[in-house]
DNA sequence: TGTTTATATGAATAGCTCTTCAAGTGAGCG
DNA sequence: CGCTCACTTGAAGAGCTATTCATATAAACA
């Protein structure tokens, strides 16, 4: 398993290995990845926030978060099949509810971020 | 700002109406989901997370992540450009820090999520 | 000075994602 | 019963993203 005198150049062989044993495996990177990238689209993001609070159903989400229904249903659907939101049947209505405490915390702590942070906008390059 | 009446159904308006006042600003939102966003993709997540423990040169991080040096770079460009990451030059090499730690606080939680729940897969849709 | 090494960048392409429009389902209602 | 309403779904296209290959920079070193 040790990553040095193929291809790879490696400049700290000892830290590399250490860091590659803490590595989480790829399932788990690739899963966590997905959650995240559920949370990076804004309108998704919007509509999580406003689930925050309490179920809501779709067209008051759609209402709140400026998209047109089927939109919302599209993504409700991707949130659905991940478990992030579960749906409560009322007749012809669908309330929908944040189910899934962990992405609660993750909105909190990424929204906490972005409103005490003030615009780190990328419009300049990190390294001069 | 009341969004009822036009030609958008609102079942619940006062619901409607809290939940868009608690609603954060349309750039914090996407500030928010564009941090997400860089953590939303796996060989990414995989550099981040071998930041955590200290700092890496690139082709060290190539090493760890499995990814070309090209690959490696560009991607550091963008978590540089978003002040996630910062570098340390010494002579030729670039020694690359996790800088925020917000981040590393969302990247902890996400892993942590993942490792204990295991393996939600989205093989079948919420919706019975 | 000229070569090698370590990283950075540009351009291009392949793959994915989000939105929209059109049509489908199924509950309530007249 | 048939119509309407709330939501769902499928297909398609526009736009974005991530990789690769080729080239550029800039430091070390002979």
């Amino acid at each position: 398993m040790s990553p040095d005198g193929c291809a790879v150049r490696v400049v700290d062989p000892d830290r590399v290995a250490a860091v590659c044993e803490r590595m989480p495996a790829a399932d788990d990177l690739a899963d966590t990845a997905d959650v995240f990238g559920l949370l990076s689209d804004p309108n998704r993001l919007r509509l999580l926030v406003a689930l925050l609070d309490g179920e809501l159903c779709v067209c008051d989400l759609a209402a709140v978060t400026g998209q047109s229904e089927s939109a919302v249903s599209h993504a409700l659907r991707l949130l659905r099949a991940h478990r992030i939101v579960v749906a409560r049947r009322a007749g012809r209505m669908a309330y929908y509810r944040l189910d899934d405490p962990h992405v609660r915390m993750l909105l909190d702590l990424g929204l906490a971020h972005t409103e005490h942070t003030e615009a780190i906008h990328p419009e300049r390059d990190g390294a001069d």
